[in-house]
DNA sequence: AATATCAGACTACAGTTGTAGTCAACATTG
DNA sequence: CAATGTTGACTACAACTGTAGTCTGATATT
């Protein structure tokens, strides 16, 4: 049965990308990883890490005297969940009519054309 | 110059939908359309309105006694806008991951794939 | 042991969002 | 014209977000 991802914010995803490429991670770990991409202080991240423990979408270790923090969904499962979601409201639900804008507009190039393409044909068998 | 779209919440891009399939509208249009796909009361509506206009997403025109409203920004840039937003935060900026992602998935049917492909095919000549 | 340090718990605080409600002015109707 | 209804203006209010800060007890340091 499909449980309800709870939702994760837009700076909560940034916390949630890094746990995960790899985990279980202290909060320290974490800090360390955001502060090369984000300008936050280690406080917020720390906000955002129990925010994510409170709504379920992460867990805690909390055997060591420094806590570890790990995902409780996988990347995977939440980015279908995300996309899903978003299609539907910005481009009335289907995939279809998002690759025509990207298609139509210029924001692909030959080279990127013909990878999806290939990505298109090697679609194995269905299940 | 591009100038930002301001963030439209996902309340407010139902709103936005109906007054891109048709504008301008008086609030009662824009009720009347909404109230057949989601249970909302016409204040929220009003205030969805309200909310847009402050955020300068649409524009009223107050000619008449009864208002309409109208569309600032086309469907289509701010489709693109949260579509980039969008994909850099769940897919880490590319298209291509995403769409990998909806193959793999039984989320496209074998049609779904021949018209995506074809959509890519069809890709004219640069502009 | 006294002290400086650090992690975790709790608190802060304004802006956004979802979801309406109240009030006042003008219009419509009997 | 008086009662009523319709519109727009303003208000409500809690949850969620972004972005931290303080307090407290356990640790590491001298």
């Amino acid at each position: 049965m499909t449980k309800e991802i709870p939702n994760i914010s837009e700076s909560e995803w940034e916390v949630m990308n890094v746990l995960w490429e790899k985990a279980p991670q202290t909060a320290n770990d974490v800090i360390s990883s955001l502060q090369e991409k984000i300008d936050w202080k280690p406080k917020t991240v720390r906000t955002l890490l129990d925010r994510l423990v409170h709504k379920k979408v992460i867990g805690v270790n909390k055997d060591q005297r420094v806590y570890t923090f790990f995902p409780l969904y996988s990347q995977d499962e939440c980015q279908r969940a995300e996309a899903r979601s978003f299609i539907k409201r910005i481009y009335g639900g289907t995939l279809k009519s998002m690759l025509v804008q990207f298609v139509e507009d210029d924001s692909l190039s030959e080279t990127d054309i013909k990878e999806l393409r290939s990505i298109l044909n090697e679609k194995p068998k269905k299940k």
